[in-house]
DNA sequence: AGGCCGAAATGGTCAAACCAATTTGCTCGA
DNA sequence: TCGAGCAAATTGGTTTGACCATTTCGGCCT
Protein backbone atom coordinates (compact mmCIF):
# COMPACT_ATOMS: atom_id res chain seq x y z
CA UNK A 1 0.00 0.00 0.00
CA UNK A 2 1.64 3.48 -1.22
CA UNK A 3 1.02 6.88 -0.29
CA UNK A 4 -1.73 8.84 -2.22
CA UNK A 5 -0.41 11.68 -1.58
CA UNK A 6 3.35 13.96 -1.64
CA UNK A 7 2.13 15.79 1.65
CA UNK A 8 5.51 17.53 2.19
CA UNK A 9 8.15 18.74 -0.40
CA UNK A 10 11.14 17.54 1.38
CA UNK A 11 13.70 19.93 -0.09
CA UNK A 12 16.42 19.02 -2.08
CA UNK A 13 18.70 17.50 -0.05
CA UNK A 14 22.17 17.07 -0.61
CA UNK A 15 25.02 14.66 0.44
CA UNK A 16 26.43 14.89 3.95
CA UNK A 17 25.31 18.27 5.31
CA UNK A 18 26.49 18.04 8.71
CA UNK A 19 30.05 17.98 8.11
CA UNK A 20 29.41 20.98 5.82
CA UNK A 21 27.56 22.74 8.55
CA UNK A 22 30.29 22.47 10.80
CA UNK A 23 32.98 23.81 8.64
CA UNK A 24 30.10 27.05 8.12
CA UNK A 25 29.87 27.84 11.49
CA UNK A 26 33.95 27.65 11.88
CA UNK A 27 33.71 29.92 9.15
CA UNK A 28 30.88 32.28 10.74
CA UNK A 29 32.24 32.25 14.62
CA UNK A 30 35.93 33.40 12.63
CA UNK A 31 34.29 35.87 10.25
CA UNK A 32 32.28 37.42 12.90
CA UNK A 33 34.79 37.77 15.48
CA UNK A 34 33.32 35.44 18.10
CA UNK A 35 34.96 35.21 20.89
CA UNK A 36 35.49 32.81 23.53
CA UNK A 37 32.02 33.25 26.32
CA UNK A 38 29.99 34.96 23.51
CA UNK A 39 26.67 33.81 22.30
CA UNK A 40 26.04 32.83 19.47
CA UNK A 41 22.47 33.50 17.16
CA UNK A 42 19.32 31.54 17.67
CA UNK A 43 19.16 28.01 16.61
CA UNK A 44 16.17 29.38 14.18
CA UNK A 45 18.43 32.57 13.06
CA UNK A 46 21.06 30.40 12.14
CA UNK A 47 19.48 27.78 10.41
CA UNK A 48 17.61 30.19 8.01
CA UNK A 49 20.95 31.90 7.48
CA UNK A 50 22.97 28.60 6.43
CA UNK A 51 19.73 27.60 4.50
CA UNK A 52 19.44 24.98 6.30
CA UNK A 53 16.87 23.28 8.52
CA UNK A 54 16.95 23.11 12.23
CA UNK A 55 17.79 19.76 13.18
CA UNK A 56 20.48 20.13 10.26
CA UNK A 57 21.98 22.73 12.42
CA UNK A 58 21.34 21.42 15.54
CA UNK A 59 23.76 18.46 14.36
CA UNK A 60 26.46 20.75 13.71
CA UNK A 61 26.26 22.57 16.83
CA UNK A 62 26.10 18.75 18.10
CA UNK A 63 29.28 17.83 17.23
CA UNK A 64 30.83 21.34 17.90
CA UNK A 65 29.19 20.79 21.86
CA UNK A 66 30.93 17.67 21.86
CA UNK A 67 34.22 18.63 20.83
CA UNK A 68 33.93 21.31 23.53
CA UNK A 69 34.15 24.22 21.63
CA UNK A 70 30.52 25.03 22.18
CA UNK A 71 28.72 24.71 25.54
CA UNK A 72 24.59 24.83 25.54
CA UNK A 73 22.34 25.69 28.44
CA UNK A 74 18.61 25.45 27.38
CA UNK A 75 16.28 28.42 27.76
CA UNK A 76 19.76 30.39 27.58
CA UNK A 77 21.32 30.11 24.24
CA UNK A 78 24.79 28.54 22.69
CA UNK A 79 28.02 29.84 24.12
CA UNK A 80 31.91 29.09 22.57
CA UNK A 81 33.48 27.88 25.33
CA UNK A 82 35.70 30.29 27.67
CA UNK A 83 38.03 29.55 29.43
CA UNK A 84 41.42 27.99 28.70
CA UNK A 85 41.47 25.80 25.59
CA UNK A 86 40.31 22.75 26.43
CA UNK A 87 39.17 19.45 25.15
CA UNK A 88 36.38 17.64 26.24
CA UNK A 89 37.86 15.03 28.18
CA UNK A 90 34.70 12.43 27.70
CA UNK A 91 36.04 10.93 24.30
CA UNK A 92 39.14 9.94 25.78
CA UNK A 93 37.61 8.30 29.01
CA UNK A 94 35.49 6.98 26.61
CA UNK A 95 38.28 5.21 24.77
CA UNK A 96 39.57 4.16 27.90
CA UNK A 97 36.50 2.42 28.90
CA UNK A 98 36.25 0.71 25.73
CA UNK A 99 39.91 -0.80 25.45
CA UNK A 100 40.50 -1.03 28.74
CA UNK A 101 43.18 1.48 29.64
CA UNK A 102 45.10 0.57 32.23
CA UNK A 103 46.00 3.19 34.89
CA UNK A 104 49.23 2.31 34.92
CA UNK A 105 49.71 3.45 31.25
CA UNK A 106 47.66 6.54 32.05
CA UNK A 107 50.31 7.52 34.48
CA UNK A 108 53.15 6.63 32.53
CA UNK A 109 51.78 9.33 30.07
CA UNK A 110 50.29 11.66 32.57
CA UNK A 111 54.12 11.36 33.60
CA UNK A 112 55.72 12.36 29.95
CA UNK A 113 53.47 14.86 29.36
CA UNK A 114 53.66 16.89 33.38
CA UNK A 115 57.43 16.27 32.97
CA UNK A 116 57.64 17.90 29.70
CA UNK A 117 55.25 20.99 31.27
CA UNK A 118 57.18 21.52 34.20
CA UNK A 119 60.49 21.71 32.56
CA UNK A 120 58.88 24.32 29.86
CA UNK A 121 57.28 26.06 32.79
CA UNK A 122 60.57 26.88 34.54
CA UNK A 123 61.58 28.22 31.27
CA UNK A 124 58.88 30.34 30.64
CA UNK A 125 56.41 31.07 33.45
CA UNK A 126 55.18 34.64 33.85
CA UNK A 127 55.23 36.60 37.50
CA UNK A 128 51.12 35.74 37.14
CA UNK A 129 51.86 31.99 37.08
CA UNK A 130 54.28 32.08 39.50
CA UNK A 131 51.71 33.75 41.56
CA UNK A 132 48.71 31.25 40.79
CA UNK A 133 51.16 28.34 42.07
CA UNK A 134 51.94 29.77 45.12
CA UNK A 135 48.02 30.32 45.94
CA UNK A 136 47.56 26.60 45.02
CA UNK A 137 50.59 25.80 47.52
CA UNK A 138 48.75 27.53 50.16
CA UNK A 139 45.51 26.23 49.69
CA UNK A 140 46.76 22.99 49.82
CA UNK A 141 48.57 24.14 53.11
CA UNK A 142 44.93 25.36 54.33
CA UNK A 143 43.07 22.22 53.20
CA UNK A 144 45.49 19.40 54.01
CA UNK A 145 43.62 17.60 56.62
CA UNK A 146 40.26 17.67 53.85
CA UNK A 147 41.46 15.25 51.23
CA UNK A 148 38.11 16.17 49.33
CA UNK A 149 39.51 19.95 49.01
CA UNK A 150 42.87 19.40 49.40
CA UNK A 151 42.56 17.10 45.69
CA UNK A 152 41.13 19.81 43.98
CA UNK A 153 43.89 22.39 44.90
CA UNK A 154 46.20 19.61 43.76
CA UNK A 155 44.60 19.49 40.35
CA UNK A 156 44.59 23.11 39.93
CA UNK A 157 48.13 23.42 40.86
CA UNK A 158 48.91 20.87 38.11
CA UNK A 159 46.69 22.88 35.54
CA UNK A 160 48.81 25.98 36.77
CA UNK A 161 51.91 24.27 35.85
CA UNK A 162 50.77 23.44 32.54
CA UNK A 163 49.47 26.61 31.59
CA UNK A 164 53.02 27.98 32.82
CA UNK A 165 54.87 26.21 30.16
CA UNK A 166 53.21 28.90 28.10
CA UNK A 167 52.29 25.92 25.51
CA UNK A 168 48.69 25.76 25.01
CA UNK A 169 48.80 22.67 22.93
CA UNK A 170 50.56 20.70 25.84
CA UNK A 171 48.34 22.68 28.01
CA UNK A 172 45.41 21.00 26.91
CA UNK A 173 46.59 17.31 26.42
CA UNK A 174 47.59 17.84 30.12
CA UNK A 175 43.96 19.11 31.31
CA UNK A 176 42.67 16.07 29.05
CA UNK A 177 44.48 13.26 30.77
CA UNK A 178 44.21 14.78 33.94
CA UNK A 179 40.28 14.93 33.68
CA UNK A 180 40.19 11.45 33.14
CA UNK A 181 42.08 10.50 35.92
CA UNK A 182 40.17 12.88 38.46
CA UNK A 183 36.86 10.86 38.99
CA UNK A 184 38.63 7.89 40.02
CA UNK A 185 40.93 9.29 42.38
CA UNK A 186 38.04 11.49 44.17
CA UNK A 187 36.31 8.19 44.91
CA UNK A 188 39.44 6.51 46.33
CA UNK A 189 40.96 9.38 48.21
CA UNK A 190 39.32 9.44 50.85
CA UNK A 191 41.69 6.40 52.13
CA UNK A 192 44.61 8.35 52.05
CA UNK A 193 46.97 8.29 54.67
CA UNK A 194 48.52 11.96 54.97
CA UNK A 195 49.08 14.61 52.30
CA UNK A 196 52.61 16.17 53.80
CA UNK A 197 54.78 13.74 51.84
CA UNK A 198 52.46 14.84 48.48
CA UNK A 199 52.96 18.57 49.46
CA UNK A 200 56.61 18.45 50.09
CA UNK A 201 56.81 17.61 46.14
CA UNK A 202 54.42 20.42 45.24
CA UNK A 203 56.32 22.73 46.98
CA UNK A 204 59.78 21.13 45.50
CA UNK A 205 58.21 21.79 42.09
CA UNK A 206 57.47 25.40 42.68
CA UNK A 207 61.14 26.30 44.20
CA UNK A 208 62.62 24.69 40.89
CA UNK A 209 60.25 26.59 38.51
CA UNK A 210 60.62 29.86 40.77
CA UNK A 211 64.34 29.26 40.58
CA UNK A 212 64.11 28.50 36.53
CA UNK A 213 65.76 25.42 36.83
CA UNK A 214 63.91 23.80 34.40
CA UNK A 215 66.07 19.96 34.67
CA UNK A 216 65.38 20.19 38.77
CA UNK A 217 61.60 20.97 37.62
CA UNK A 218 61.60 17.84 35.57
CA UNK A 219 63.00 15.62 38.56
CA UNK A 220 60.76 16.64 41.25
CA UNK A 221 58.04 16.35 38.76
CA UNK A 222 58.67 12.82 38.01
CA UNK A 223 59.42 11.70 41.29
CA UNK A 224 56.02 13.30 41.99
CA UNK A 225 54.03 11.44 40.01
CA UNK A 226 55.68 8.18 39.95
CA UNK A 227 54.49 8.68 44.28
CA UNK A 228 51.33 9.20 43.50
CA UNK A 229 50.86 6.36 41.62
CA UNK A 230 51.98 4.05 44.47
CA UNK A 231 50.26 5.84 46.81
CA UNK A 232 47.24 5.77 44.08
CA UNK A 233 48.06 1.99 43.85
CA UNK A 234 47.91 1.56 47.86
CA UNK A 235 44.36 3.32 47.81
CA UNK A 236 43.17 0.60 45.34
CA UNK A 237 44.36 -2.21 46.74
CA UNK A 238 42.89 -0.52 50.46
CA UNK A 239 39.37 0.07 49.14
CA UNK A 240 39.43 -3.33 47.13
CA UNK A 241 39.89 -5.05 50.97
CA UNK A 242 36.87 -2.66 51.88
CA UNK A 243 34.69 -4.12 49.28
CA UNK A 244 35.97 -8.16 50.55
CA UNK A 245 35.43 -6.85 54.11
CA UNK A 246 31.88 -5.71 53.33
CA UNK A 247 30.94 -8.21 51.71
CA UNK A 248 31.44 -10.50 55.01
CA UNK B 1 -4.35 34.00 18.63
CA UNK B 2 -4.03 30.77 19.80
CA UNK B 3 -4.22 27.36 18.39
CA UNK B 4 -7.24 25.58 18.91
CA UNK B 5 -6.45 22.18 19.20
CA UNK B 6 -3.25 20.32 20.66
CA UNK B 7 -2.37 18.14 17.20
CA UNK B 8 0.65 16.08 18.50
CA UNK B 9 1.37 14.08 21.96
CA UNK B 10 4.78 15.25 22.52
CA UNK B 11 5.34 12.75 24.95
CA UNK B 12 6.64 13.37 28.37
CA UNK B 13 9.92 15.23 27.90
CA UNK B 14 12.35 14.77 30.37
CA UNK B 15 15.94 16.44 31.19
CA UNK B 16 18.79 16.12 28.79
CA UNK B 17 17.95 13.11 27.64
CA UNK B 18 20.90 13.10 25.02
CA UNK B 19 23.57 12.72 27.55
CA UNK B 20 21.59 9.45 29.22
CA UNK B 21 21.34 8.44 25.34
CA UNK B 22 25.38 8.59 25.29
CA UNK B 23 25.98 6.42 28.77
CA UNK B 24 23.07 3.81 27.59
CA UNK B 25 24.64 3.48 24.08
CA UNK B 26 28.35 3.14 25.87
CA UNK B 27 26.37 0.35 28.72
CA UNK B 28 25.10 -1.42 25.50
CA UNK B 29 28.28 -2.30 23.79
CA UNK B 30 29.99 -3.11 26.57
CA UNK B 31 27.16 -5.56 27.62
CA UNK B 32 26.60 -6.94 24.61
CA UNK B 33 30.17 -7.14 23.68
CA UNK B 34 30.22 -5.47 20.63
CA UNK B 35 34.27 -5.42 18.94
CA UNK B 36 35.57 -3.13 16.67
CA UNK B 37 34.14 -2.65 13.34
CA UNK B 38 31.06 -4.59 14.46
CA UNK B 39 27.91 -3.32 13.32
CA UNK B 40 25.23 -1.64 15.93
CA UNK B 41 21.60 -2.52 15.40
CA UNK B 42 19.43 0.11 13.33
CA UNK B 43 19.04 3.38 14.37
CA UNK B 44 14.98 2.71 14.45
CA UNK B 45 15.09 -0.37 16.53
CA UNK B 46 17.40 1.35 18.61
CA UNK B 47 15.13 3.78 19.21
CA UNK B 48 12.32 1.85 20.42
CA UNK B 49 14.82 -0.60 22.89
CA UNK B 50 15.86 2.57 24.73
CA UNK B 51 12.73 3.88 24.68
CA UNK B 52 13.02 7.16 23.21
CA UNK B 53 12.41 9.22 19.51
CA UNK B 54 14.94 8.65 16.65
CA UNK B 55 16.46 12.34 16.74
CA UNK B 56 17.21 11.65 20.46
CA UNK B 57 18.74 9.00 19.69
CA UNK B 58 21.10 10.25 16.51
CA UNK B 59 21.73 13.18 18.87
CA UNK B 60 23.47 10.44 21.25
CA UNK B 61 25.06 8.67 17.96
CA UNK B 62 26.28 11.73 16.35
CA UNK B 63 28.10 12.74 19.75
CA UNK B 64 29.97 9.49 19.79
CA UNK B 65 30.88 9.39 16.23
CA UNK B 66 32.01 13.17 16.40
CA UNK B 67 33.34 11.55 19.27
CA UNK B 68 35.14 8.80 17.03
CA UNK B 69 34.11 5.94 18.98
CA UNK B 70 31.60 5.04 15.81
CA UNK B 71 31.21 5.55 12.66
CA UNK B 72 28.32 5.89 10.02
CA UNK B 73 27.66 4.75 6.72
CA UNK B 74 24.20 5.66 5.20
CA UNK B 75 22.53 2.68 3.86
CA UNK B 76 24.72 0.45 5.42
CA UNK B 77 24.92 0.83 8.83
CA UNK B 78 26.37 2.10 11.69
CA UNK B 79 29.80 0.38 13.01
CA UNK B 80 32.23 0.91 16.14
CA UNK B 81 35.18 2.48 14.97
CA UNK B 82 38.36 -0.46 14.06
CA UNK B 83 41.80 -0.21 14.02
CA UNK B 84 43.69 1.14 16.68
CA UNK B 85 41.97 3.24 19.40
CA UNK B 86 42.27 6.85 18.13
CA UNK B 87 40.94 10.05 18.95
CA UNK B 88 39.10 12.15 16.00
CA UNK B 89 41.91 14.35 15.79
CA UNK B 90 39.24 16.80 14.18
CA UNK B 91 38.67 18.49 17.83
CA UNK B 92 42.13 19.44 18.36
CA UNK B 93 42.16 20.91 14.79
CA UNK B 94 39.75 23.06 15.53
CA UNK B 95 40.80 24.24 19.05
CA UNK B 96 44.14 24.90 17.14
CA UNK B 97 42.54 27.49 14.74
CA UNK B 98 40.39 28.62 16.73
CA UNK B 99 42.94 29.74 19.80
CA UNK B 100 45.64 30.20 17.24
CA UNK B 101 48.18 27.55 18.06
CA UNK B 102 51.49 28.08 16.54
CA UNK B 103 53.30 25.15 14.85
CA UNK B 104 56.06 25.83 17.04
CA UNK B 105 54.04 24.68 20.30
CA UNK B 106 52.49 21.66 18.14
CA UNK B 107 56.27 20.67 17.50
CA UNK B 108 57.21 21.18 21.03
CA UNK B 109 54.20 18.91 22.35
CA UNK B 110 55.05 16.46 19.54
CA UNK B 111 58.51 15.95 20.91
CA UNK B 112 57.69 15.60 24.16
CA UNK B 113 55.15 12.86 23.59
CA UNK B 114 57.58 11.42 20.83
CA UNK B 115 60.24 11.30 22.89
CA UNK B 116 58.92 9.57 26.18
CA UNK B 117 57.38 6.96 23.24
CA UNK B 118 60.46 6.37 21.58
CA UNK B 119 61.95 5.94 25.14
CA UNK B 120 59.10 3.38 26.17
CA UNK B 121 59.22 1.56 23.13
CA UNK B 122 63.30 0.70 23.04
CA UNK B 123 61.69 -1.03 26.52
CA UNK B 124 58.68 -2.84 25.54
CA UNK B 125 59.07 -3.21 21.68
CA UNK B 126 57.88 -6.66 20.86
CA UNK B 127 59.29 -8.44 17.95
CA UNK B 128 56.38 -7.71 15.59
CA UNK B 129 57.03 -3.94 16.07
CA UNK B 130 60.65 -4.04 15.28
CA UNK B 131 59.89 -5.88 12.15
CA UNK B 132 57.05 -2.82 11.44
CA UNK B 133 59.49 -0.72 12.05
CA UNK B 134 61.77 -2.33 9.89
CA UNK B 135 59.51 -2.38 7.10
CA UNK B 136 58.50 1.40 7.07
CA UNK B 137 62.25 2.39 6.95
CA UNK B 138 62.71 -0.38 3.98
CA UNK B 139 59.67 1.64 2.39
CA UNK B 140 61.31 5.05 2.90
CA UNK B 141 64.08 3.69 1.25
CA UNK B 142 61.85 3.13 -1.66
CA UNK B 143 60.49 6.20 -2.07
CA UNK B 144 62.90 8.57 -1.31
CA UNK B 145 62.14 10.59 -4.37
CA UNK B 146 58.09 10.65 -4.17
CA UNK B 147 57.63 13.42 -1.26
CA UNK B 148 54.26 12.10 -0.69
CA UNK B 149 54.66 8.07 -0.78
CA UNK B 150 57.56 9.10 2.08
CA UNK B 151 55.45 11.04 4.03
CA UNK B 152 53.32 8.56 4.26
CA UNK B 153 56.03 5.78 5.56
CA UNK B 154 57.39 8.56 8.11
CA UNK B 155 54.01 8.93 9.21
CA UNK B 156 53.48 5.66 9.57
CA UNK B 157 57.22 5.20 11.27
CA UNK B 158 56.09 7.42 13.81
CA UNK B 159 52.81 5.64 14.25
CA UNK B 160 54.89 2.32 14.83
CA UNK B 161 57.22 3.92 17.40
CA UNK B 162 54.01 4.87 19.37
CA UNK B 163 52.29 1.16 19.24
CA UNK B 164 56.01 -0.58 20.74
CA UNK B 165 56.01 1.82 23.58
CA UNK B 166 53.03 -0.65 24.64
CA UNK B 167 51.10 2.39 25.85
CA UNK B 168 47.59 2.96 23.75
CA UNK B 169 46.95 6.34 26.17
CA UNK B 170 50.49 7.36 24.88
CA UNK B 171 49.88 6.17 21.35
CA UNK B 172 46.33 7.86 21.23
CA UNK B 173 47.65 10.90 22.09
CA UNK B 174 50.71 10.94 19.53
CA UNK B 175 47.94 9.74 17.13
CA UNK B 176 45.93 12.75 17.82
CA UNK B 177 48.77 15.59 17.78
CA UNK B 178 50.59 13.91 14.32
CA UNK B 179 47.14 13.90 12.33
CA UNK B 180 46.89 17.81 12.89
CA UNK B 181 50.02 18.69 11.24
CA UNK B 182 50.00 16.16 8.83
CA UNK B 183 47.55 18.38 6.32
CA UNK B 184 49.74 21.27 6.43
CA UNK B 185 52.97 18.82 5.98
CA UNK B 186 51.30 17.44 3.16
CA UNK B 187 51.38 21.06 1.26
CA UNK B 188 54.41 21.69 2.31
CA UNK B 189 56.39 18.65 1.64
CA UNK B 190 56.79 19.32 -2.20
CA UNK B 191 59.17 22.05 -1.47
CA UNK B 192 61.76 19.54 0.67
CA UNK B 193 65.08 19.27 -0.64
CA UNK B 194 66.27 15.66 0.22
CA UNK B 195 65.44 13.02 2.69
CA UNK B 196 68.61 11.49 3.23
CA UNK B 197 69.37 13.11 6.12
CA UNK B 198 65.60 12.66 7.60
CA UNK B 199 66.17 8.99 6.65
CA UNK B 200 69.03 9.16 8.46
CA UNK B 201 67.61 10.53 11.77
CA UNK B 202 64.90 7.39 11.46
CA UNK B 203 67.72 4.68 10.90
CA UNK B 204 69.33 5.55 14.33
CA UNK B 205 66.16 5.95 15.88
CA UNK B 206 65.26 2.41 14.95
CA UNK B 207 68.73 1.31 15.67
CA UNK B 208 68.58 2.30 19.61
CA UNK B 209 64.92 0.82 19.73
CA UNK B 210 66.50 -2.38 17.75
CA UNK B 211 69.63 -2.62 20.48
CA UNK B 212 67.22 -1.56 23.86
CA UNK B 213 68.75 1.61 24.28
CA UNK B 214 66.04 3.79 25.80
CA UNK B 215 68.15 6.69 26.13
CA UNK B 216 69.68 6.75 22.84
CA UNK B 217 66.53 6.31 21.25
CA UNK B 218 65.10 9.18 23.24
CA UNK B 219 67.87 11.53 22.27
CA UNK B 220 67.64 10.52 18.51
CA UNK B 221 63.75 11.02 18.60
CA UNK B 222 64.35 14.36 19.85
CA UNK B 223 67.16 15.60 17.45
CA UNK B 224 65.21 14.42 14.70
CA UNK B 225 62.00 16.33 15.30
CA UNK B 226 63.70 19.46 16.37
CA UNK B 227 65.77 18.96 12.85
CA UNK B 228 62.40 17.57 11.15
CA UNK B 229 61.02 21.43 12.59
CA UNK B 230 63.74 23.42 11.18
CA UNK B 231 62.79 21.58 7.94
CA UNK B 232 59.34 23.02 7.77
CA UNK B 233 59.75 26.30 8.54
CA UNK B 234 62.13 26.48 5.57
CA UNK B 235 59.43 24.91 3.68
CA UNK B 236 56.83 27.53 4.87
CA UNK B 237 59.13 30.36 3.97
CA UNK B 238 59.54 28.98 1.00
CA UNK B 239 56.05 28.49 0.24
CA UNK B 240 55.60 32.48 1.58
CA UNK B 241 58.16 33.28 -1.43
CA UNK B 242 56.26 31.40 -3.77
CA UNK B 243 52.98 32.86 -3.18
CA UNK B 244 55.11 36.75 -3.64
CA UNK B 245 56.51 35.41 -6.65
CA UNK B 246 53.03 34.23 -7.80
CA UNK B 247 51.36 37.79 -7.34
CA UNK B 248 54.29 39.69 -9.21
C1' DA C 1 25.92 -20.02 -13.96
C1' DG C 2 26.58 -15.24 -14.12
C1' DG C 3 25.35 -10.60 -14.40
C1' DC C 4 21.80 -7.08 -13.82
C1' DC C 5 17.96 -4.76 -11.82
C1' DG C 6 14.78 -3.66 -8.24
C1' DA C 7 13.04 -4.07 -3.59
C1' DA C 8 14.26 -3.86 1.18
C1' DA C 9 17.12 -2.04 4.67
C1' DT C 10 19.37 1.85 6.66
C1' DG C 11 21.35 6.27 7.61
C1' DG C 12 20.38 11.39 6.43
C1' DT C 13 17.29 15.34 6.01
C1' DC C 14 13.26 18.19 6.41
C1' DA C 15 9.02 20.24 8.58
C1' DA C 16 5.83 21.52 12.23
C1' DA C 17 4.61 21.40 16.73
C1' DC C 18 5.21 21.41 21.63
C1' DC C 19 8.02 21.08 26.16
C1' DA C 20 11.25 23.04 29.59
C1' DA C 21 14.41 26.24 31.28
C1' DT C 22 16.06 30.85 31.21
C1' DT C 23 15.84 35.65 30.66
C1' DT C 24 13.57 39.95 30.64
C1' DG C 25 10.56 43.39 31.74
C1' DC C 26 6.48 44.85 33.81
C1' DT C 27 3.47 45.33 37.61
C1' DC C 28 2.25 45.66 42.30
C1' DG C 29 3.18 46.32 47.01
C1' DA C 30 6.01 48.03 50.89
C1' DT D 1 10.96 55.14 44.86
C1' DC D 2 12.67 50.76 44.91
C1' DG D 3 12.57 45.93 45.17
C1' DA D 4 10.23 41.45 44.93
C1' DG D 5 7.53 38.51 42.26
C1' DC D 6 5.10 37.00 38.39
C1' DA D 7 4.21 36.54 33.32
C1' DA D 8 5.49 36.74 28.60
C1' DA D 9 9.06 36.29 25.23
C1' DT D 10 13.28 33.93 24.09
C1' DT D 11 15.80 29.84 23.28
C1' DG D 12 17.53 25.22 23.48
C1' DG D 13 15.51 20.23 23.76
C1' DT D 14 12.35 16.65 22.21
C1' DT D 15 8.86 14.26 19.60
C1' DT D 16 6.33 12.67 15.46
C1' DG D 17 6.04 11.72 10.71
C1' DA D 18 7.36 11.75 6.24
C1' DC D 19 10.61 11.56 2.49
C1' DC D 20 15.43 11.26 0.28
C1' DA D 21 19.95 8.85 -0.87
C1' DT D 22 22.84 5.11 -0.54
C1' DT D 23 23.96 0.51 0.17
C1' DT D 24 22.96 -4.45 0.24
C1' DC D 25 20.97 -8.56 -1.17
C1' DG D 26 18.00 -11.68 -3.55
C1' DG D 27 15.42 -12.94 -7.53
C1' DC D 28 15.01 -12.79 -12.44
C1' DC D 29 16.54 -12.86 -17.06
C1' DT D 30 19.96 -14.13 -20.38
Amino acid sequence: MKSRFKLIQPAPAGGQTTEQVVGQLIELIKREQFKPGDRLPPERELAKRLGISRPSLRAGLRTLVSMGVLKSRQGAGTFIADGPPMLDSEPLRLLAALHGFTFEHMFQTRSILEVGAAGLAAEHATAEHMATLADEIAEMHATINDPQQYLIHDIRFHRAVAAASGNPTLATLVEMVSAVMYERRRETIARAHDFSESLEYHRRIYRAIRARRPEEARIAMREHILCAQRAFALEETAEQDQVQKDRA
